[in-house]
DNA sequence: TAGGATTTGTGCGTATGTATT
DNA sequence: TAATACATACGCACAAATCCT
């Protein structure tokens, strides 16, 4: 990959994670420069991974004033998790992949993980869990426009969640998500991806139903 | 809308239609200095419409060497049908509209095109009229998830038919893409959004089926 | 192999828009 | 209301990369 390219790409997962792990919450305005000196360039490259981000809905720029991290609200999402839950299940019978020792590997090292922060419940570790585990679940399918949909989706939603967080029970959320982690970690044992899929799909409605209660 | 962000729409939206229209063919090497002569801007404004059609695969920088119309395949674009004709499907489960007097007149009038167009087939108007007529289909659907997520993967998938015209029936196309809109008609006149949400994954089912036989 | 022509990428000064005092 | 401060948007000049002679 060329310099540019790759420099582009890492500004813009580096701003998203930041935008979607609450380090920079809704409506904080960030300054082209500041960030173009903190990342080492000038504003003309940081100013293109603004605009991607801005195109995808994660950052709002307006003229002479600033640009700001957009707001999210579980009503407007309601139809972003409808979809989610539907492509969800579409890993399994788009294109699956065949299970490998190394996801059963992976998934072992996810469950120990989980298992670790139900331990020591921590909202900011339990949200960058949850990223890194959904980056794994996309690997479960062999079909490039579903993934990057499903990525795309995710992190229009994954805000939510965190920014609803002072209302919930963070152990009980943490226990909830090793479950989900363990009985996939059955599933892909017995090779069955369907089954996988489908506790995607009925973890992510179950997550959307108890945000909703709040 | 701020004059900014209404010209990069209108940037967009016009580079995307001259691509997908095949006015500027796969491998067509596009001018940033002439693209922003003629659209009377500076560059720079140029650049962030092409940063956007990169980031959606249609186009590809390289430094030193120009902006490429990338490629297309059929091969390639096998799991962007899939993903294609389930969202179709979606659309009438997924927060479905209700048929309105407004989406009848609507679609006579692509019925009329539709035949205007069988009397008297064209490559480039029938390209036309699909587009129109995808966008259309799109506020069929309310959610906004949705309708986004199908109109990128439709501006991903819609070189291909017209690269791979000059092996079809152009006739013959033109008559299934006219029983297409007359059966949704008859479909949406009867309020029956889920036959016509059936109706349209079919043709894309059917219409990949073509291609693939090439 | 070297060099010039052409293209995209970068950096920065300036114009323009907004909010506040 | 006017002025001031400060942000993004823009345009241009130059750097860097590639290609062809």
């Amino acid at each position: 990959m060329s310099g540019a390219a790759s420099r582009h790409q890492r500004l813009y997962t580096e701003l998203r994670s930041r935008i979607c792990l609450l380090d920079y919450p809704p409506g904080t305005r960030l300054s082209e420069e500041s960030l173009a000196r903190e990342f080492g360039t000038s504003r003309t490259p940081l100013r293109r991974a603004l605009a991607r981000l801005e195109d995808e809905g994660l950052l709002l720029s307006r003229h002479g004033v600033g640009t700001l991290v957009t707001d999210v609200d579980i009503a407007e999402l309601t139809q972003t998790y409808a979809l989610r839950m539907e492509l969800a299940q579409l890993t399994s019978t788009l294109s699956p992949r065949p299970v490998t020792p190394a996801m059963l590997a992976e998934i072992d090292v996810f469950v120990s993980l989980g298992a670790a922060l139900l331990a020591r419940p921590g909202a900011r570790a339990f949200a960058e869990l949850n990223m890194a585990y959904h980056s794994f679940g996309l690997t479960l399918s062999g079909n490039d426009a579903l993934r990057d949909t499903s990525e795309r989706l995710y992190f229009r939603t994954a805000r939510i969640w965190l920014k609803s967080l002072p209302g919930m029970d963070l152990a009980e959320e943490c226990a909830i998500f090793l479950a989900e982690m363990h009985q996939t970690r059955t599933a892909l044992i017995a090779g069955d991806y369907h089954a996988a899929a489908l506790i995607r799909r009925a973890h992510i409605s179950m997550s959307f139903q108890r945000l909703s209660a709040l």
